[in-house]
DNA sequence: CATAATGATTGGTG
DNA sequence: CACCAATCATTATG
């Protein structure tokens, strides 16, 4: 430490006075090989830097300036630079080409997916609710719970770009006040462009990692409100009347093969505006609900059966609108009623409840009004209701392990009622 | 608040 | 892939 000192204060004051106050041989030569002369001005120059940090603000302003305009300062600093850049670049050379990220990527899919990042406003509601449409099904369903979801997620999406916003600005005052600096440093210190644009990379760099979480929160966030907007199972809303009520007409009208068709369902799904998957969730759950208790759904098949059986008659014979039914719905779902033989039909049914029944007599699209129709003349033959409603009648279709018999081909229909006498009394529950 | 009803999901099957 | 059976989670109801 004494020692610094003192070789400090040995050398305050060289050359100080606004010029260069280095050795006047040194001026003169330049470019000769005048290597100890040389050497010597070196160990000047690195003599005056040692003490630079021992003067005052003014003092080293002044002194830094004097070694600024040193005529040796470039070639110096040429130096240094190259050193610099053969030990640093060497050091990260090899991590300098990275590739896309594919997480970043994904994420970035995803948000544009999504409609967060992407173009505004229009673009931005237009995909999403086209991620709607896709996680939904049909288009214009429950548009209020699209609305509060696209509100919602219009808040995510100001939220991510004010926030990707502030990044990107932070990220580029940040950039160019470290490039000023640098430029500025640049003067005396061994800084090479090309350094600092690694430098801005790497600020760059690091900017888009934090980009990044920011996109991943978002993800996240746009995850949760789609689980907990879209999933309708958080959200479940029942269906309303009519549309329940549709279906379950089609339902036991049908009951002998309540397997709707493709096309089927999509016109059920459109009266009761509702997806074709959820026709298809609610077959699913209906079947399976009404062969796991069919006494408890005795009654609701008995009405609508009642119901479309009297629609039909109305429907057929003579226009007669006695009673109009409460909803102005046609029963008609599937729409290929055919009444011409409905004498037939109506002599199969007694025959059927009559407990002999030859199906393959009767068309598959008659066979609905089968169902139907057994419905109203095992009502109208006046069981009493409640328990031994159960046993009046047995669904046909419906054998005693359960599950309706693959019968959806006209040609044959399936499954002879067994007798009245085999009662799915197992599933008294 | 307990329970039933109900729409949706999940795992398994052919 | 459609379906079934079990189950979950929410909604309606007493």
């Amino acid at each position: 430490m004494d020692e610094q000192t003192r070789l400090m204060h040995s050398h305050t004051g060289v050359g100080m006075a606004g010029h260069p106050g280095l050795p006047q041989h040194m001026q003169e030569g330049t470019g000769g090989t005048d290597g100890d002369g040389r050497k010597q001005d070196i160990g000047d120059i690195l003599q005056q830097i040692m003490t630079i940090t021992d003067q005052s603000l003014d003092e080293a302003q002044a002194r830094k300036h004097a070694l600024n305009c040193h005529r040796m300062k470039p070639a110096l600093f040429n130096v240094l630079c190259e050193i610099k850049e053969k030990t640093v670049l060497s050091i990260r050379g090899t991590q300098e080409d990275e590739p896309p990220d594919p997480q970043l990527m994904r994420l970035d899919n995803m948000l544009l997916a999504e409609g967060v990042s992407g173009p505004e406003k229009g673009g931005g509601s237009a995909a999403a609710a086209a991620a709607a449409a896709a996680s939904g099904g049909a288009g214009p369903d429950n548009s209020a719970e699209h609305s509060d979801y696209r509100t919602k997620l219009t808040q995510i999406r100001q939220i991510y770009h004010t926030e990707l916003e502030k990044y990107e600005q932070a990220c580029n005052e940040f950039t160019t006040h470290v490039m000023n600096l640098l430029r500025e440093q640049s003067r005396t210190r061994p800084i090479s462009p090309k350094e600092i644009e690694r430098m801005v990379n790497i600020i760059h760099r690091k900017f888009s990692s934090i980009q990044m979480q920011l996109k991943q929160s978002t993800c996240e966030a746009v995850m949760i409100l789609r689980s907990r907007f879209l999933d309708a199972r958080r959200k479940r809303r029942n269906f309303n009347k009519q549309a329940t009520e549709i279906l379950n007409e089609y339902f036991y009208s049908h009951l002998s093969n309540p397997y709707p068709s493709e096309e089927a369902k999509e016109e059920l799904a459109k009266k009761c505006a509702i997806t074709v998957a959820q026709v298809s969730n609610w077959f699913g759950n209906k079947r399976i609900r009404y062969k796991k208790n069919i006494g408890k759904f005795q009654e609701e098949a008995n009405m609508y059966a009642a119901r479309t059986a009297v629609n039909a008659a109305n429907a057929s014979s003579h226009g007669s609108q006695a009673n109009s039914p409460s909803t102005p719905n046609s029963a008609g779902s599937a729409g290929s009623f055919n009444m011409s033989n409905s004498g037939d039909l109506f002599m199969s049914v007694q025959s059927l409840n009559g407990d002999s029944y030859q199906g393959a007599q009767v068309g598959a699209n008659v066979q609905s009004q089968v169902d139907t129709l057994r419905h109203v003349i095992s009502q109208t033959g006046g069981y009493s209701e409640g328990l031994t409603a159960n046993q009046m009648y047995s669904p046909q279709g419906i054998n005693a392990n359960g599950g309706w018999p693959d019968a959806p081909t006209p040609s044959s229909v399936t499954s002879p009622t067994e007798g009245p006498g085999s009662v799915h009394s197992d599933t008294s529950n």
